[in-house]
DNA sequence: CATTAGCACTCGGCAGGGCAGAGTGCTAAC
DNA sequence: GTTAGCACTCTGCCCTGCCGAGTGCTAATG
C-alpha cells in the first residue's frame, strides 16, 4: 500500500512526464509548490516506488519515468473523470448539428476527437445489428444490370450493383422484392437471414418461377456480410509525439494501422464502459508502446459501436478519459432520441 | 545537345540511383558491361553533365545524383513506355472481377497499384458529371425523418437522411418526387440544377401546395454538391523509402496528405494523358521532394477522373508510367463497356 | 586528339576521448 | 524521520584523427 506522500510523488511524476516526455528528477519535483519535502527525501521515496515497480529509470543516473504498472495505478486510483466545460460544448455541437447524417456525424466526431486530443481516434460502427429493415428495392439500370438498395429504419442505406443473369426474369425479381418487402419490413437486420431461410422460402416458391436461381442471387446481393466501418481521425497525429522520433517505430506502426480488419477486431471485443489498455496490455504487437482507450456507445441499451483513442503510453489519461466518457454518452443519447423517433 | 555517350552515362546513373538511392561514382559505372570507357573518361563526362545541370553532387567529392532537370530529361527522352506482361494481367483481372461495384473497383485498383509499385496511389473520382439520373426516391423513416436516395445510370447511389419540417406535407413531397422522376429521368447530373430552375419550377407550382419551402428543402437534399471522392492506397508506403529517413520530412508530408481537399485540387486539374511532375515542378510544398504521376481515365471520351502515383523523385519512372498507362486505358475501356450497356 | 593511368585532394562517417550537466545513492548531521 | 552534502554515474556534445570513396587534374598513351 502506498503512503500519502508516495501517492503525491507518483502523481506529480506522471503528470510531469505526460507533459514533458522527459525523465523527472527529484529536484524538479521538490520545486513544485504543493510538495514540501527536500529533494533527498523525494529521492528516497522514488527509490521505493521503483522497487515496487511503479517507476523506472532510463539509465542508472537518470530521472524516473512511470512504468506501465505506474500508469495502471495512476489510471485506476488517481484519475477522477471530470470533463472540462469547453469540450462538452464542442461535442454537443457536433451531435446536434447534423443528426440526420449518421455517417458524417461519426466521421466528424472522429476528426474533432483527434483534433482536441492530438492523438489518433478510431470509431467502429455503428453496427447495423439492432436496426430494422425499412425497405428493399431494385432499380434496373439496363437490360442486364441493376442496383439493389436496402434502407434501414436508422436511415442507413446499403447498395450494390450487380449484373442480372439471363436466367432471371425481371418480373420475377420484382415479385420477389415485393414479397420480401411485405414480409420483412420492420425485421431486425440480423434476423433477416434466419427469416429468409425459414418462413419466406415457402411463400416464394409458390409465386416465383425458377425460384432457386433467383433466390440465390438475391440473397447474395442483399445479405452479403458487409464489413463494419472504421472511421479514423488524425492518423498522422501520433507522428508528432516525441516517442515516435524513431523512424522504425513509425514504420512498423503505420503498416499496422493500414490493416483495418485487425483494428476492427481489436475494437470489436470492447466491453461496456471505458477501458484503458496500457502498453503491453495490448495484444497487438505494433501498439505495445501505445495506450488504447475504448468507450462503447449504445442505442436503446444495445451496444452499437466503439470509440477509441490511440496514443503513446504517455497519454493525457485524465483529459482523454473524460472526453471519451462524455462523447460516448452523448452519442448514446443522440441515438436513443433517434430510436424513439423511428419506432 | 547530348552526345551518345553522355546519354548512356546519364541513363546508367539514373537507373542506378533509382535502384540504390546512393550517389553513383565513376568507377561503378565503368564496371557495367555495357559501358566501355574508363572511369576517368566517365568522370570527365560527368563533370560536363553536371555543368549542363543534369547531375548534382551531394558534396564536393561524392558521386553524382540526378538533378530534377536530369530526371526531366530522363522521363522525356529515355523512357519508352512498355508494360510488363505480368502487370497487365493483374490489372485485367481486377477490372473484370467486379465490374458492378464501381467504388470497390476503384478502391482495389488503388490498393493494388500501391502494392505493385510500393508508392502511394491516389485515385480521384469518378466524377458523377456525365452520368444520368436514373431515379429519385424518398423513403420515410418516421413521422419527421426520411432518407432521400438518388440513383444514377452508372449504378452510383447517393443518399442523405434528413428531418422533414412540420410545414411540409408528406403528400406534397411524394408528388414532387414523382414529378421530378418523370421529368428528370435520363438527364445528366450536371444539368439537374439548371433544369430544376427553369423548366420544372413552373410545373411544380401548379401541383404542390406550399411550394417554396418544399422545393428549397428538396433541392438542398438532392442536389447538394458532394465532394469528389479520393481513394488512397498504400499511404504508408512512402515511409519505407530511404529519403524519408528524416522524421521531420515524414511529419510535414503526412500532415499534408491528410488534407484531402488540397490533394483533390491537385489532381483535379490533370490534363489528358499521362503527366509527370518532378520535385519542385509540383506546386504544393509538402511534395516538392516527390514526383507525382497522373493519368486520366475517361468514359465515352469524357474525362471522368484521375489516377495518380506519388513517390520520391527517385521513382521508377519506367515501370510506373507503363503501369499507369495500362491502368488508365483499362479503366476507360471498362467504363465504356458499362456506358454502352446502360445507354 | 580522344582516352586513360596516376596521384593529390576533399569530404563524410565513424570511433575514441574529454568535458559539462543532470541526477542518483549514500552517509552523516540535524 | 528529514535533510545537506558529496562522490559517482551516465548522457549528450564537441573535437580529433583516421579510413574509404570519389573527384579533378595532369601527363602519358595509342
Amino acid at each position: 500500500m502506498l503512503t500519502e506522500r508516495q501517492l503525491l510523488i507518483l502523481q506529480v511524476i506522471i503528470d510531469d512526464f505526460i507533459e514533458t516526455a522527459q525523465p523527472v528528477g527529484s529536484r524538479s519535483i521538490a520545486k513544485k509548490n504543493n510538495v514540501r519535502y527536500s529533494s533527498a527525501t523525494i529521492r528516497n521515496e522514488m527509490a521505493d516506488l521503483e522497487d515496487m515497480g511503479y517507476l523506472e529509470k532510463t539509465h542508472s543516473s537518470s530521472g524516473r519515468i512511470p512504468s506501465e504498472r505506474g500508469y495502471r495505478y495512476y489510471v485506476d486510483h488517481l484519475v477522477s473523470p471530470r470533463e472540462t466545460a469547453g469540450n462538452i460544448h464542442i461535442i454537443r455541437n457536433i451531435m446536434q448539428d447534423g443528426l440526420f447524417e449518421f455517417e458524417q456525424i461519426v466521421q466528424s466526431s472522429a476528426e474533432i476527437l483527434s483534433r482536441i486530443t492530438n492523438y489518433t481516434s478510431i470509431i467502429l460502427g455503428p453496427e447495423v445489428f439492432e436496426t430494422k429493415l425499412k425497405q428493399l428495392q431494385i432499380v434496373s439500370l439496363s437490360e442486364n444490370t441493376a442496383v439493389a438498395i436496402l434502407v434501414t429504419n436508422t436511415g442507413h442505406v446499403e447498395h450494390r450493383s450487380f449484373s442480372v443473369p439471363e436466367a432471371i426474369r425481371a418480373s420475377d425479381l420484382e415479385k420477389m422484392v415485393n414479397i420480401l418487402n411485405d414480409r420483412l419490413r420492420g425485421v431486425p437486420i440480423f434476423k433477416l437471414h434466419e427469416m429468409l431461410n425459414t418462413e419466406i422460402i415457402n411463400l416464394m416458391t409458390k409465386y416465383v418461377t425458377d425460384f432457386d436461381t433467383t433466390y440465390d442471387y438475391l440473397k447474395a446481393v442483399f445479405f452479403s456480410e458487409n464489413p463494419v466501418k472504421l472511421y479514423f481521425g488524425g492518423k498522422s497525429n501520433l507522428l508528432m509525439q516525441p516517442e515516435f522520433n524513431d523512424i522504425d517505430k513509425v514504420r512498423s506502426f503505420y503498416s499496422m494501422i493500414e490493416k483495418e480488419d485487425e483494428i476492427a477486431n481489436l475494437l470489436k471485443g470492447a466491453a461496456d464502459g471505458i477501458k484503458v489498455s496500457i502498453g503491453h496490455e495490448n495484444e497487438v504487437d505494433a501498439i505495445k508502446e501505445c495506450s488504447l482507450i475504448t468507450a462503447t456507445y449504445e442505442m436503446n441499451e444495445e451496444q452499437m459501436g466503439t470509440i477509441a483513442l490511440l496514443g503513446p503510453t504517455r497519454m493525457e489519461y485524465k483529459k482523454v478519459i473524460a472526453l471519451l466518457d462524455t462523447l460516448s454518452t452523448e452519442m448514446s443519447d443522440v441515438l436513443y432520441m433517434w430510436y424513439k423517433n423511428n419506432e
